[in-house]
DNA sequence: TCAAAAGTGTTCGTAATACACCCATGG
DNA sequence: CCATGGGTGTATTACGAACACTTTTGA
């Protein structure tokens, strides 16, 4: 169980001059989301300098990093247990290199070097609430292939999380956190077609899809939509989990 | 190009009440030989408890973490310009719960809390000096499967590599890496069979190797062996890059 | 009524698997 | 001289890739 924590301002990091947090360390978490057939990615803006970057924050001194990880991703998105993975830390003694800073106060421990460890995050779209945190303005989606410029060397990490991301598809059955409960075989097609990159036959992505034996048809078919209305389908719990504990392959 | 840092004993490490490295982080290295037919992991013991460790060290403030990682990797084994990973970074605030903790002064910046980043590396098991640093008594080969109890969560990180570099052997070949420069079929076969822990079809693999393209047969055979005589192998440098870039898939 | 999307099944080629024969060597 | 390990080739199977026809729907 993850212990609670307050969500504390800036001037409450620390108590009797005693930093709160690790020093030298943050997290930033890459969480993307599917809507639109599009691939998307939260970004939160900073107030002062309305640039953008990715969310992160840092770890208490007793935490797990893990737990920062899901700590972070609950006060952005609401959410909790949803698929997180860490996939790289980067440690960079100039990770703002690309003079994309957002050095702010002289001699704050904020502008010292930074190690960051990267985790991404698949999670459903619709039940996201995108949520700002005390330095941004906003946090909201971005289509992944429109993301601006960002902080630090957060394109960088980005780029990195992306690949890892499609590492793990044929690992992974991602549809499961990426997709509403009910979806359709083509809805299905288009996020993988999305995360690969390339198109897929339609017939053959079905077959397999079908062949890993961790969907359900339901009875129902979608409804007000042109031309002939395909079936929905949703994850069969049981078999979904077991399919994932003795590993399956998609090869897509 | 690596900037060269000189080797500090422990009274060394600050200067004027300035610790010369990052607080809370640390860096460990799991390097993998292979030798007999075995695979093997170069482990330390240390001076006073006799525990046994994976080699480790700590980040200068200005270092980057790779070049941190293939400083302490150069130190333990006189190598450079190896095959090295990074896999994960472990985040447990009690990453010493299991007991084998290596408390030695109290009060010590080294009894903090730390945050370990894991990399693994892959060498040539014959061109190893393995040197042992201030703190340990002795640097020496284990085999995998006889590993003894390490200190911290060692074992765990050991564990965890190895997971990695099994995932890693059907991306990248590793041969290259673990094997003398000269090397028999058989010797290739036992080294994979060794890695993903299942016998192989002799035939077949020797097909698979070879349509990779990326193996020269040399016109010597080993000698002095019992039965036939193998043919020795080089790997085709050229080709072994140009089939590199382009990711080669085993799928053993 | 017809274009566009969805459901279903067949063929084909390649790649993985299984397996058999001959050759060389040291004990 | 034969048991053991090594070199090479072939049959079989499985799986992914390519592809065709029918059905449904709203504009």
């Amino acid at each position: 169980m993850v212990k609670k924590r307050p969500v504390l301002k800036e001037s409450e990091f620390f108590s009797k001059g005693q930093l709160y947090f690790l020093p030298h360390i943050s997290i930033d978490c890459v969480i993307f989301g599917f809507h639109n057939n599009e691939l998307k990615v939260l970004l939160l803006q900073w107030k002062e300098t309305l640039k953008w970057c990715l969310p992160g924050g840092f770890i208490y001194r007793d935490e797990h990093v893990n737990d920062a990880a899901i700590r972070i991703l609950k006060s952005r998105t609401g959410l909790e247990d949803v698929y997180l993975q860490q996939f790289y830390t980067f440690g960079d003694p100039q990770r703002d290199r690309g003079n994309h800073g957002v050095k702010q106060k002289k001699n704050s421990w904020i502008n010292d070097r930074f190690i960051t460890i990267g985790y991404w995050a698949i999670v459903e779209y619709s039940q996201v609430k995108p949520t700002a945190d005390e330095f941004s303005k906003t946090c909201e989606w971005w289509d992944i292939d429109k993301v601006p410029k960002l902080i630090l060397d957060h394109n960088d990490i980005l780029k990195e999380a992306l690949e890892s991301l499609r590492k793990n598809v044929n690992e992974y059955p991602v549809g499961k956190n990426l997709l509403p409960p009910k979806f359709t075989m083509p809805d299905l097609q288009r996020l993988y077609e999305t995360l690969l990159g390339k198109k897929l036959d339609r017939r053959n992505f079905q077959k397999k899809m079908l062949s890993l034996d961790i969907l359900q048809r339901l009875k129902e078919r979608k409804s007000g939509v042109a031309h002939k209305a395909p079936y929905l389908y949703k994850f069969d719990e049981k078999k979904y989990q077991r399919a994932l504990k003795q590993g399956l392959k998609f090869g897509l």
